[in-house]
DNA sequence: ACCTGAACACCGTTCAAGT
DNA sequence: ACCTGAACACCGTTCAAGT
């Protein structure tokens, strides 16, 4: 904020225009010839900064879901935060849409791996570990960025939401039509009309129940265990908060 | 198999061969240059036969999820057949890395759409029904292409397994060190060795626990309620088998 | 109706040349 | 050291012209 000139480009200046590019144009209009145009600077320039598209992809994506993470970091009860983180990372992608596929486009980047971090030490904090903690973690990320793409996919797809609705319908019918049961109707009809949010947190929620299941392999009661580790929650939270600038060249 | 002349071009040779060139040479050698070339036909010719290479992606990518449903007919139960159903994807995808990709890019693609109405028979054959189908059906399905694609990165990304392993070693090591507990440094040793194919059953697993929980809001025992209704699926799996035709240019 | 292949309007990335 | 911008080696898609 404070040096406005043009100074000189940087790694965050560059990054910074970039999701200014994918909010307001979509992810299809990112072409490192917008970016250089947007700070009138030569093609080859940002190429000292950062190595290539995707490393720009994977730090823009980092940008926006950094700060959310960052944020979650004062709840002390574990199943509350995780609703929390996961939720913060749902709404940070209905607001970025291409942050949703991005990141599924590569485990090994930043924001995927500092999601993990959290959600690993929240469910540490629950009273996991070893096996159960990982296969816990891994169920957990898989389904939040695999929500993320199918929700961002279907809000980039109908910025209108029309056709939206028109793939809704179709879903409905074609699953209505396979079963003439009224329970398979009332189901598919629900389809039509759910609300994407509260679908998402109904998600979250199963897994949690599962996790809390003795068939899931944990040894008992998992809440009251979680008394004395849940301090390494809120400081694990903050871990991922200002790593927009970590990482630069080395991909 | 039968006519092995240049007699015509088709969609399903258009396919079949995009297939093999994804398979072969990964997604990036997938243009539509080397499609004709394969073909020895002219560039715009395919274009009579598909309306864009989103489509031919979603094609393939059907060409390779349509004979898996399919073949998950047989088993009457709905617990066991939803293992079987998950893993198939998940082998398809570990067998054809690029798939992974492309179900998270449009959740209105056919592969999609199959892959939500057999899981959807089959939770219905459990006792879900209203709300509680259409929030399981999504987690089920979310979690299932969260994972596709997280492991076909993973995969695409280390041919030799190398840059996989580098990738463990960091976040494990990057993990352990936010906590010097030794409950979490195991779990970090952990993640460099599991296996990716039962972490994604013990994913699926959580997910079933967390179902038949109260907290997920259904009744009671929901094993037990799935006799009458199991018959659907069976039925259902074989809506999306021979589905590679379908949906020619209509997009 | 189906196919051809040149043409169009783009890409990401590199690299000699400047400051 | 950092930046420029022309050049390189590509793309997906279209469309007049052929059969």
């Amino acid at each position: 904020m404070t040096p406005r000139r043009s100074d000189a480009l940087s790694r965050e200046r560059i990054v910074e225009a970039t999701i200014q590019i994918l909010d307001s144009e979509g992810e299809s209009a990112l072409t490192v010839r917008a970016v250089t145009a947007r700070l009138s600077t030569g093609r080859g320039a940002i190429y000292h900064h950062v190595t290539n598209k995707d490393d720009l992809l994977a730090a823009a994506a980092d940008g926006v879901i950094g700060p959310v993470l960052a944020g979650t970091a004062g709840d002390d009860d574990p199943r509350r935060a995780i609703r929390a983180l996961t939720l913060g990372i749902f709404e940070a992608i209905d607001g970025h849409p291409w942050v949703g596929a991005q990141l599924n486009r590569d485990p090994m980047q930043i924001a995927v791996l500092d999601i993990w971090k959290n959600l690993g030490g929240r469910l540490h904090a629950l009273g996991l570990s070893g096996k159960a903690l990982t296969d816990a973690g891994a169920a957990l990320v898989n389904y939040v960025l695999g929500a993320a793409a199918q929700h961002a996919a279907g809000a980039r797809r109908a910025a209108d939401d029309a056709a939206r609705q028109d793939y809704l319908d179709r879903l409905a019918h074609e699953w209505a039509q396979q079963d003439a049961d009224p329970l398979v109707q009332e189901s598919a009809s629900l389809l039509r009309d759910h609300d994407d949010r509260a679908q998402f947190l109904a998600g979250v929620d199963i897994f949690l129940a599962g996790i809390a299941s003795d068939s899931a392999g944990i040894a008992s009661d998992s809440a009251g265990i979680a008394s004395d580790s849940a301090g390494i929650a809120s400081k694990s939270a903050g871990i991922g908060s200002k790593s927009a600038g970590i990482g630069s060249k080395s991909g």
